[in-house]
DNA sequence: TTTTAGATTTGTAATGATTACAATTTTGTT
DNA sequence: AACAAAATTGTAATCATTACAAATCTAAAA
């Protein structure tokens, strides 16, 4: 599990190169998500931030989650299993695998092969891609044998 | 746009494959599914399906997409955009393409390269694999412009 | 520093998809 | 026909998300 840490200074410039006003509560939401690549839903998200500000709104943390969407610093994992949408920060294109046995979602490196696919027809303006592996991760496939 | 059309006794045959026990709903609904390639959600299908079976409950839509679903005969596609889960009937593997404009979904075909992904690492057992794009589909561009 | 307009945050109430569950209906078997 | 098991139905609950108005904060002008 690599560890990740980010100056204040670092934070600013990565919402300023977004486009986004920062704010003391977009500050504490964008380090959450850059420190701790846990993918975590918005409930998991306002739990950890809750200690240390205790004043955070849950309304504040959906607001911010979509700011930073839209200015394209983080990207929302719709990977259902009935807990809600899924946030995440990352540089790197990647898969994501859902572990339907215990909920937890892992990266998954990958590549697009010049044939990989056949892409959406002329026409078509692509914004995104998202892959997205269901199954089971070795820790549960380990505990059920 | 291609029609679909198909026999009682072929319904039968692919509930019966899928070990699921036959009956007027799950007849109904799964047929719906296969002559109407539009991924339609639980309140389309429910809506659709109305007129001609009045007494159709929506909890019985649920229940048997989900039954349907478990015994591999269709797909649910968590696909996001506010209006709940999507539904798929088709025997061919495809990526979706989700137009954020109009909200169609449209099917993307493709292949899997050799080398396209690399897969989750040993140790993960892969069920699915959900390829989903998102952008502006040709229609929703003409208007636009 | 005070004022003030605009942006941000907050908390509560509403929305809407999905599920839980108990009652009713249907199906298959004796 | 009678019974047991399965399927269906309708209503009530759940839970993520959004709407909205009030309160707070920010930054610039006076």
């Amino acid at each position: 599990m690599q560890a990740y840490s980010y100056t204040t200074q670092e934070i600013l410039n990565i919402l300023s190169e977004g486009g986004v006003k920062p704010s003391a509560q977009r500050m504490v939401i964008l380090r959450f998500l850059m420190e701790n690549r846990i993918h975590p839903t918005v409930d998991e998200i306002f739990k950890a931030l809750q200690p240390s500000h205790p004043t955070l709104s849950r309304t504040t943390v959906y607001n911010t989650l979509r700011l930073l969407s839209a200015a394209g610093i983080i990207r929302c994992i719709e990977i259902g299993g009935g807990d809600g949408a899924r946030w995440d920060y990352s540089q790197h294109d990647h898969a994501h695998f859902l572990c339907t046995s215990c909920g937890h979602v892992t990266d998954v490196d990958y590549e697009f092969g010049p044939t990989a696919f056949t892409l959406p027809p002329a026409g078509y303006t692509v914004h995104s891609a998202d892959v997205i592996f269901k199954g089971i991760c070795p820790h549960c496939t380990a505990v059920a044998s």
